[in-house]
DNA sequence: ACAAATCTACGAATTTTTTCGTGAAATTTA
DNA sequence: TAAATTTCACGAAAAAATTCGTAGATTTGT
């Protein structure tokens, strides 16, 4: 009996959502080939998680060609948004700002960004 | 044979360590209470958890009593930022820019908060 | 000291996630 | 048009993560 208040998209889900953010509508072949970048993926195994996510209402399959095409169902903005919410919640105690910080130092940010991101807090404030 | 690059904590673990960084050393019954606050989970399913973890390295235990008491293996900083930057790959293809912009939306942070990041960012710009 | 309560060890069941083989249908190529 | 290739459907296996029951050890309370 476990229960996630939010169906989160597991792993593999997850990087078949980046892929297809990046470029959708496609198909199940461009969405194996850029796996395959990262980690040897079967083609079948591809097709199956997005069959899966597609029950799950996760893609919107296109079967009016023999060749189907997949396209999420969320944006990018709103399942983003969700994944980092649960991560804030789990392993952050719902502070944004320890969060930030860890993101900050995960990855060295270009001066270029830090200034975006200063903007961007700015922007907040003033609402 | 999937192999992850860096062996990620699973959805429990990272619930326990989070109890576990707030107050550590601790027992089982401890964290179970902690668990059990968000989520009904049988004691010795929390030991069980704990187990497996202090095998994997990811907890120490101290034996030397009869009631075990366990604290994590690594930093809450190194564990987070490990933890933050396979999300970051993962889900926005390495830009810690695109994460903080989704960390700051997904909750509402105070304008003190924003106010220490902004500081930190600052600090960060003069190395 | 005895009973009740608490705790750990252990194995196994269950659930979830991931992987893939096979077969049939459609398409492409020779 | 026949053979080779590509694609999808489906079921099931394999792997990973989670859950829990039972038994035996230790401690606590009476």
């Amino acid at each position: 009996m476990t229960r996630q208040k939010t169906q989160q998209p597991t792993d593999r889900e997850l990087q078949i959502l980046r892929i297809l953010w990046d470029d959708s509508p496609n198909t199940v072949r461009h969405v194996n080939e850029q796996m395959n970048k990262r980690q040897k993926t079967g083609y079948t195994t591809t097709l199956k998680l997005m069959q899966i996510m597609t029950e799950k209402r996760l893609l919107i399959r296109d079967d009016s060609k023999f060749q189907h095409t997949y396209k999420p169902a969320k944006s990018e903005e709103k399942t983003q948004k969700q994944v980092v919410g649960d991560l804030l919640e789990k392993v952050f105690s719902g502070s944004a700002e320890k969060l930030v910080m860890r993101a900050l130092s995960a990855k060295k940010v270009s001066p270029a960004e830090l200034t975006k991101i200063k903007k961007m807090i700015d922007k907040m404030e003033k609402k």
